[in-house]
DNA sequence: TGGGCGCCTCAGG
DNA sequence: CCTGAGGCGCCCAA
């Protein structure tokens, strides 16, 4: 094997004393040993017709030919291992000692691998006593020194500390770069810095020792501190942790030796020269050759083109047939068989007169059903794809858009398509017809999609929300599993079509015909799908919810979406900078207490230390055998004087807010808009209430000050500000006039404040100079009624025994009858009818209510008494936005309404048209619903939202 | 090694 | 009562 190096390259020093002007400018070093590892286990399995396995050969080609066809890459070396031993032996003899052996697949492979490193003409390079690594640093150093680029090919976590100026890797399999940033984000510190982390943490795969008890993290907070691993010795003794301190005294050898163990030599003696390595055309006989031997018939038939392609370059393949052999030949003989799921009547729209075919049919047909392809779920950042469509059950078309081939310049072409902006100004009208219905399931996605390409979709009608309002959380509403449900039909899976986890492709990368196949069938089976629907909302009695709520919300939800909220980024980081300094100050502390490092984000360590190693009283163990170590314990142990509990509070507080959303928040800035866009799920709730995700916007910190910061970050564009209007107790409201009790229903004509009569009425206290704990505890009691009161809950809230508890809430039933009534009818409607009802009709399930485990059935009754209350407030506020859009336009007010929580929304408004907006959006929330007591709307208004709630 | 998943915890209404 | 997200820890597969 090693012959093949020397044969090809004579040795000579690799840094001449006088350096020639050299034409080079990027080398690019493979590391060919770590590459047949990984691809070995990163792809599936794969034989040639001998049996031969082949598959790390197969990847170690595509990748070749990927860095020669599509990089600036003028000079290349692949490296290799030599063999198991290096001087690393010689310096501590466990070094990878008890690496296994190479599994019985991998081995054939190696040689193969180099023979395709021959076949490709490229250097293949190893040295006696040195591992792969050492050469690339040598490489690499030289290469730096003479101001050449260089690409180290790898994901080896090894090879991270030869980052530097003018030095950058690749992980091969990934595609992705790895730059200082990424090292950083990997070990902590700077890529020079990589070696003391690594001395001091070890390796467990390479027996690489380190200091015993210091982990990555903690090296790095070390390195960090002491500046380098020199000093951090030679300082050992001031480190506060004494485990801490005793170990790395007691260890400062074993660290400087596995410093020596990590760290790469960067002159590898007698290695031919870097002028060597300069790319060299293959001769295309040998590769194709080669892969002819290994059965690649993708691979032999783009290397094929490509060289048909310099010969004559009109000789292109057609593209499409390229595109299709890509995808469903299987690899070396392999067989892979493809589905055959092809309908005979899905059509691809490829030309344009068949696509204003389509489009004069489906005017003709007033209605038809239509879906988007695109890049990712995210509506606001995906490129779209496709669009399919179906006039009648039984066919449908697709119209790709913007479908690519992988390895595009090396294939010749891409599928044919007409011009996406030539298609969508043609579909544009149809789109928009008021007199044509357009059918889509969740089709706020398609509209978020098509608006950012100018087109309003309307009028609509949407499947998921039919199929929502009609069966509610009686089961899922995705496209999949109403066709199996009400058609009988098993559509292709998503993932069939384009994979799962890391080896997931984008639709755009997806063959036509397959592409065909998918898209067009969810165009169908929603057509059919509505067929089904919309008579049953007729039936059932659900049209008003359904005309007046969902499908006119929709639209506005969608422009929400792509509005977006401007969020300040600069801000963030510094409450995330300024949260990690305190987490940091605490963990020590934390550690202090402890008496031993620990995670302090684990909660089963966490649960270890306190009630295990301390001792302390009120260890509960959970299902999983974990002690609990929720909030409510910690409180407890923190009041009875405990320093630990109250400090692991504090991080914890410090510690959501910055993960959740200090960090978060920032990634989730579009850098198109500068603005965050959520997502609202508008079928998801078994109350009719929406839900916020990607990221969720309707749980940003409130309660505390240090929460609120993040609320602060959230602000309004120039000139404008942020205003929000909420619905003052609308649930306590909802529940006066559902239960119908007199005395709250006038307290709330009057305006009084309804908590200090609760506690006047119920603990016979007057109003007038009423202690304010009084009032807290009436508080309470009034959200439990909402939340359909136990006695536990109530006194777990209150944090007082049960038994008071259970007093409090006979007092509230003696002075309101009226609630015990409504809980009592609301609970037997549940179980005749298996769901209660809001005051617009919306059907909540209740699906536990038969239960035979007294438990769970007072479980399912408590939803029962709940969700009335709860979903009348969301068919509220929904019928509210579903007017205000169009009611701010007819009173020429420019604002923009932003986000909804639950019972508030929020607007940017020009400064100049605050006053007038407060009012009509006031005028049209509090007009939503009319029932027996008044709706009350508060607005505020700042130029943040903490200043505007 | 890392993706998937359940669990715990906690943010909002 | 209704939610969604992040971190941890475990299992299993490529």
């Amino acid at each position: 094997m090693t012959e093949l190096v020397t044969t090809i390259i004579e040795t000579a020093a690799i840094e001449p004393g006088a350096t020639p002007p050299l034409p080079m400018r990027h080398l690019y070093l493979v590391d060919g040993s770590g590459f047949i590892f990984r691809a070995f286990h990163a792809l599936p399995p794969l034989t040639r017709a001998d049996g031969t396995p082949v598959g790390a050969v197969l990847g170690f080609s595509n990748m070749l030919l990927k860095l020669l066809g599509e990089t600036d890459a003028d000079a290349v070396a692949v490296i290799f291992d030599a063999s198991r031993y290096s001087f690393r032996n010689a310096i501590y003899d466990a070094y990878k000692a008890q690496r296994p052996d190479a599994p019985p697949e991998l081995i054939p492979q190696f040689p193969l691998v180099r023979e395709a490193t021959e076949a490709f003409n490229l250097p293949g390079i190893e040295s006696d006593g040195y591992e792969a690594d050492d050469i690339i640093a040598t490489y690499a150093r030289a290469a730096q020194r003479r101001g050449i680029e260089v690409t180290i090919v790898s994901s080896d976590k090894d090879l991270m500390q030869l980052v530097d100026d003018g030095i950058r890797m690749l992980d091969p399999i990934k595609n992705k770069a790895i730059g200082p940033d990424e090292v950083r984000e990997k070990f902590g510190v700077a890529p020079d810095r990589v070696v003391d982390v690594q001395a001091l943490a070890g390796d467990s795969v390479d027996n690489v020792p380190g200091v015993p008890g210091i982990g990555v993290k903690t090296a790095a907070e070390l390195i960090n501190t002491y500046g380098d691993l020199d000093q951090l010795l030679a300082r050992a003794g001031e480190i506060k942790q004494p485990k801490r301190r005793e170990s790395l005294i007691q260890h400062a050898d074993l660290a400087r030796v596995s410093r020596e163990l990590v760290r790469l030599k960067d002159d590898v003696p007698d290695l031919p020269p870097l002028e060597a390595l300069a790319v060299r055309p293959a001769d295309p006989n040998r590769l194709v050759e080669f892969l002819r031997t290994q059965n690649f018939r993708t691979l032999l038939s783009r290397v094929e083109s490509r060289n048909a392609n310099r010969a004559a370059a009109t000789a292109a393949l057609a593209p499409v047939a390229a595109a299709d052999a890509q995808a469903t030949s299987a690899e070396g003989g392999a067989a892979a068989p493809m589905p055959a799921a092809t309908a005979a009547n899905y059509v691809l729209i490829q030309d344009l007169d068949v696509l204003d075919a389509w489009i004069a049919r489906a005017t003709a047909a007033g209605a038809f059903a239509v879906d988007t392809e695109t890049t990712s779920l995210d509506a606001v950042t995906c490129e779209l794809v496709g669009v399919s469509l179906s006039i009648e059950p039984g066919e449908g078309a697709y119209l790709p858009l913007a479908h690519k081939v992988e390895g595009l310049d090396l294939t010749g072409g891409a599928p044919r398509q007409i011009d996406r902006d030539t298609a969508l100004a043609r579909l544009k009208p149809l789109l928009e017809d008021p007199a044509v219905l357009k059918i889509g399931h969740n089709l706020k996605y398609d509209a978020v999609v098509l608006g950012r390409h100018g087109i309003q979709v309307a009028p609509a009608d949407d499947t998921m929300l039919l199929s929502y309002v009609l069966d509610g959380h009686l089961h899922g509403h995705g496209m999949d599993e109403l066709a199996l449900l009400h058609l009988a039909h098993k559509t292709i899976a998503f993932a069939d079509v384009c994979g799962t986890g890391k080896n997931q492709i984008t639709f755009d990368l997806v063959p036509l015909d397959r592409a065909r196949d998918y898209a067009a069938e969810d165009a169908e089976v929603t057509l059919r799908l509505h067929r089904l629907l919309r008579p049953r909302l007729l039936k059932e009695r659900q049209v008003a919810l359904y005309e007046t709520t969902e499908r006119p919300l929709a639209p506005v939800i969608a422009a929400m979406e792509r509005a977006g909220i401007k969020v300040d980024p600069v801000e963030l980081k510094r409450l995330s900078r300024d949260f990690g300094e305190r987490l940091a100050v605490l963990e020590t502390e934390i550690h202090r207490l402890a008496g031993r490092p620990f995670n302090v984000g684990s909660p089963k360590q966490l649960g270890e230390v306190l009630f295990d190693e301390m001792s302390l009283a009120g260890g509960k163990k959970g299902k999983t055998g974990a002690y609990a170590t929720g909030a409510e314990v910690l409180e407890v142990l923190a009041a009875q004087g405990h320093a630990l509990p109250a400090r692991v509070l504090d991080w914890r507080q410090l510690a959501k807010l910055k993960s959740t959303y200090a960090d978060a928040l920032v990634e989730q800035i579009n850098p198109a808009t500068g603005r965050v866009h959520t997502s609202y799920a508008l079928a998801s709730t078994s109350t009719g209430r929406l839900s916020s995700t990607d990221p969720n916007l309707q749980n940003i910190p409130v309660r505390t000050e240090e929460g609120r910061k993040i609320r602060r970050a959230f602000i309004a564009e120039d000139g404008h500000v942020l205003m929000s209007a909420d619905y003052s107790q609308i649930e306590l409201r909802l529940a006066a006039h559902v239960a119908d009790i007199p005395s709250l229903k006038d307290a709330f004509r009057q305006g009084i404040d309804i908590h200090a009569l609760t506690a006047s009425q119920v603990f016979g206290v007057p109003v007038e100079g009423m202690d304010p704990q009084v009032r807290r505890r009436a508080k309470a009691i009034n959200f439990g009624i909402i939340y359909g009161i136990s006695g536990f809950g109530l006194a777990q809230q209150l944090g007082i025994p049960q038994g008071e508890a259970q007093a409090y809430i006979a007092a509230y039933f003696e002075r309101y009858p009226g609630i015990r009534a409504y809980m009592d009818r609301t609970k037997q409607l549940a179980r005749e009818q298996g769901y209660v009802t809001t005051i617009f009709g919306r059907r909540c399930w209740v699906p536990g209510i038969k239960d035979s485990n007294p438990a769970r059935r007072a479980f399912a009754e408590r939803q029962a008494i709940n969700a009335p209350l709860q979903g009348s407030a969301a068919d509220i506020i929904k019928r509210a936005m579903a007017r205000i859009p169009a009611a701010l336009t007819e009173a020429g007010l420019s604002a923009t309404m932003l986000l909804q929580v639950h019972d508030e929304l929020i607007f940017e408004v020009r400064e100049a048209e605050v006053e007038a907006t407060a009012a009509l959006v006031r005028r049209v929330m509090e007009g939503a619903a009319h029932i027996s007591v008044p709706l009350v709307v508060d607005t505020g208004v700042g130029r943040d939202w903490e200043t505007a709630h």
